[in-house]
DNA sequence: GGTGATATGCAATAATATTGCATTATACAA
DNA sequence: TTGTATAATGCAATATTATTGCATATCACC
């Protein structure tokens, strides 16, 4: 798994002409063990207990890097940051999350029903391709 | 335009059982004579400026409870909150908004094209009902 | 008007995020 | 290798966003 997820990480920092420092590998691996997603000082506290700190703004300098190479999302809605599931895929990731828990079920587009060229175009508008999207949603364990 | 707005807002009030002061009143005017979102604290200035200031700690307590009511829409993907278009209509609503200047485009899960219901359910989850949509678009003019 | 419940102001502080600049690490050519 | 340009990181300060506890003021209702 880990291991899938760091020859991931060096394809799509050679696609980007971009390095693939320890700094980066560790926090990707970091959160890539983790289901729910965490906040920037929250990997840092896990970072010090692990004795392996980070400054605050180089962490957030790397989840930026992650999150521009489509390796992690942000999550507006909890300031928060989550590993992608499916970082090879291309379709619009879908981010369900659980407003009680947390837990995040990511999905696509198309699994989802929704078709996002349609809807927007009908009022003069384009989805922002590059972007997710974030459903809040109840889980079943929650509900 | 404003007189409808504050009707309703006594409705609101009403069927909460809460009490329609001069602060939420003066916050609400003031948030819906805009097309884009505003901060909380863009909010403060503004209404300091106007010789009407606000605490701040208020500022977030009101914008709260116009959002509990519907009657306005925080945006978590700005931290930014914006009236909403439609607070008679019990549709999803779904918020359009430009990554470029930020205008909202507010329509409804139908509209758009989009079923929460059945998407979810096919993973065991359950839209959360009292909830917006956010989506990231590029409006005419920006495109 | 008096009273209990609710809203607001105030001050402090927490939580999240960014910036400029010095230092260090990296890639890559010589 | 070593030197050098580029990019990443550390550090410190600070900006931005948001919340809390408690005192005071306002409101709804009797």
């Amino acid at each position: 798994m880990n291991r899938g997820l760091k020859s991931l990480a060096v394809e799509r920092c050679y696609e980007g002409g971009a390095s693939l420092t320890p700094q980066r590998l560790l926090i990707l691996k970091t959160i890539g063990r983790r289901k729910k997603p965490i906040s920037a000082y929250a990997l840092k506290d896990i970072l010090d207990e692990k004795g392996k700190p980070l400054n605050i703004a180089t962490i957030y300098r790397v989840l930026d890097f992650w999150c521009g190479l489509k390796m992690v999302h942000r999550l507006a809605a909890l300031n928060k940051y989550v590993c992608c599931a499916a970082p090879k895929e291309k379709h619009t990731h879908v981010i369900n999350c659980c407003q009680k828990c947390e837990t995040i079920y990511e999905s696509c587009n198309k699994e989802m029903g929704i078709d996002l060229s349609r809807g927007p175009e009908s009022l003069g508008l384009t989805f922002a391709g590059n972007s997710h999207l974030e459903i809040p949603v109840i889980c079943l364990s929650c509900s």
